[in-house]
DNA sequence: CGCGATATTGACTACAGTCAATTTCCGTGG
DNA sequence: CCACGGAAATTGACTGTAGTCAATATCGCG
């Protein structure tokens, strides 16, 4: 999950093995709060989420954390740069993933099918990191939030009422470090949010969005 | 160039053709102020930058402006994303690149060696995207604007008295856009950094840093 | 029901943005 | 080579958005 500027260019939510790619494949699991890997790890797989969410981050020397991307099923993650990871990867639920071979992504091991759906992956992560950077670089706080909460109803939601409802299972400092936010900025959005009416709040962990138009229009999106 | 925390982990700036690779080569030229290609424009090759500088942008709808990366020699652009692209590509400088068929990423048009420098390339841009979101993110106007002259003076420099000296072919609004922030504050950060000792403007475009230590201090690290 | 963690709200601060006035740069032409 | 003029960069004064620090409020789990 990267979140990004519009919500209509998202990845395909297809597992590969729902392309006919089975091979190589081997399930894994990881509970809420452990580790998948740690940058600077060698890269031995690439995995493919299928239930529940990861948080990929990373951090500066001094302790200020990124958060680069959600991981949500059907996402690809792992992609190395010179053989290692570049960030954390840990679980914010209890997750499963089916995890392949690193060789999978240089020769396809022998499955033309499945080295072209990751190349093709991680063509997709540039132009999703790409948008990351947009909004970062671009967007007002207000915006950011809107943008976040727009991808993810609308990718990941359940329709409800005439809008749509989606269980966070993010903290607000996860969706502060991946807006480049702090908590308070992200609080203070999701009341404005609820005060314009465009949404509510079920607990501290569900929304439901009554006016996705709004919300998609207070995202300003890039096209 | 995707400037990002340390220098330390920059692409190798080899040209593929160095590495023996020159099959499905072709030389093109772009003047400077030309497009190379469009935001949109349906992906036919994938380029490696020889001469000069390029930029890549995106714009919102509303107009506001982020330069994704600036492309040096070495460095390869152009990586489709459900076959198009997704910034615009014009030329800072004049500039001349190697272009390669799309269909070498894919697969390699039968050549091995090809197929995975380019690959090798797009897994590189992922994690220099992601530098770039954790600078966005995260760090202050002075640590964004040190940590771009660090990447660039140790990346493109040459040696100059006991420090480096380098010519920026793009103009402040380009480092604006490139790091978020506004002209008038990247020229604050300039004249802080000339105040303090650690560089020394000769003409506007020309930077000499002094003090290269210092500098990369000021540009906090990841690690 | 109670408690610790998480989220929200409030008051104030500060960093970067805005708008405007110079200043400097640098290409052009005399 | 120097002078001119338009563009780019710098500086200044002020504003505003988001950050900081601190005080509740709420959540949700045991």
């Amino acid at each position: 999950m990267y979140v990004t500027l519009t919500a209509e260019n998202r990845p395909p939510r297809g597992l590969l093995t729902e392309h006919g790619v089975t091979a190589a494949g081997l399930p894994t699991a990881v509970r809420a709060g452990q580790h998948l890997y740690r940058e600077g790890d060698t890269v031995e797989r690439l995995y493919q989420v299928t239930r529940g969410v990861v948080r990929l981050t990373r951090m500066l020397e001094d302790g200020r954390r990124q958060v680069i991307s959600f991981g949500y099923p059907g996402d690809i993650i792992g992609f190395p740069s010179d053989g290692r990871h570049h960030t954390d990867c840990d679980a914010l639920v209890d997750a499963t993933l089916f995890a392949y071979r690193r060789s999978a992504l240089d020769s396809g091991d022998g499955d033309p099918a499945l080295h072209r759906a990751l190349l093709e992956a991680a063509l997709r992560e540039i132009s999703a990191m790409q948008d990351h950077v947009m909004m970062l670089g671009r967007k007002s706080a207000l915006e950011r939030v809107a943008s976040f909460l727009n991808v993810l109803t609308t990718c990941y939601g359940e329709d409800f009422d005439l809008g749509r409802r989606i269980e966070l299972p993010m903290s607000r400092s996860d969706i502060a470090d991946f807006l480049g936010l702090t908590t308070e900025t992200v609080s203070r959005a999701f009341t404005t949010l609820r005060k314009s009416g465009v949404m509510s709040l079920d607990g501290a962990q569900t929304i439901v969005v009554h006016d996705p138009g709004a919300l998609a229009d207070m995202a300003a999106g890039d096209d």
